[in-house]
DNA sequence: CTATTATTTCGATTATACTAGAAATATTAT
DNA sequence: ATAATATTTCTAGTATAATCGAAATAATAG
C-alpha cells in the first residue's frame, strides 16, 4: 500500500460520522447490516449516510450486496487490515539501530 | 480515547503531506529532527510545513523543543499508540459471539 | 398496477482545508 | 549592532467536504 492511498483511507476514517459507521459495521462482523439499520441505529439522516457510505466504498473499506429491497453493508476486513498494517509498520514503529534509519536527518542536517 | 478525538487524529494523519512527516519523524525516533531538516529532506515549503506541524501538535502527536536556533520535532509515541489502540480495538476487530455484540442490527432490523 | 419500503440523487448552504509566497520575527554568532 | 540562519505569521486563492431536506428512483409484495 502506498502512502497516498493510506492517507486517503485514513482521511475517510477521520470523519466522526464515518468512523462511527465503521465501528458499528466492524462490530456487526462479516455478515453486515442493511443501510436502513445503520441509519436507524446511529440516527444519521438517510442522504447523509448514503454520502458517507459512498466515501467508504470509494476507498474500498465497504462491501455492499443487495438482497430484496435491502442493501447489506459490511466491512472489507482485508482492506481494513491493509491500512492498519501500513499505519503500524510505517508510521508507528522505529528502529533503535542507526543502520536501519533512512538517510534522513544525518544528511539533511 | 473518545471516538471524536480518534476521528480528529485520524483526519490529521489523513493528509499525505502530514502522513509523510509523521512517517519521517517516527523513523527518526524519539530524539527527533529540526524543522529545517524535515523541510529540506521532504522538500516541503517552510510555511506549508509550519502549517502542518501546527495541526499535528494540535492533536498531540508532535512534541517540539527549542535548542539554539533549531526547533526539534519528535513524535509523541504515547499519543500515537493511543490512536492506534483505539483504532485496532474499536474499529478493526469483531467478536464471533452473539453475546458480545452491541444491541445493534438485531434491534434495528 | 398500486402501494410500500428502501435507498439514492439533486441542490443548496455553510464551513473548513491546502497551498505557498512574501514579509516578519526569533535566535545566535561575530 | 549587524549578519546569518531558522521558523512563523500574514494573506489570499483555490478546492473540497459536511450536512440534510425534498424529490426521484428501485425493488418487491399484494
Amino acid at each position: 500500500m502506498k502512502l497516498e492511498d493510506a492517507a486517503e483511507t485514513l482521511a475517510q476514517l477521520g470523519n466522526p460520522t464515518r468512523l462511527e459507521v465503521v465501528r458499528y459495521l466492524v462490530k456487526a462482523g462479516p455478515s453486515g447490516v442493511p443501510v436502513g439499520s445503520i441509519q436507524k441505529q446511529l440516527k444519521i439522516p438517510a442522504s447523509t449516510l448514503t454520502h458517507h457510505l459512498k466515501h467508504l466504498k470509494g476507498v474500498g473499506l465497504l462491501i455492499q450486496k443487495r438482497e430484496k429491497t435491502n442493501l447489506w453493508c459490511s466491512i472489507n476486513f482485508d482492506r481494513l487490515h491493509e491500512v492498519s498494517d501500513f499505519f503500524l509498520e510505517e508510521c508507528c514503529s522505529f528502529s533503535l539501530r542507526e543502520s536501519d534509519k533512512a538517510k534522513t536527518e544525518r544528511d539533511a542536517a
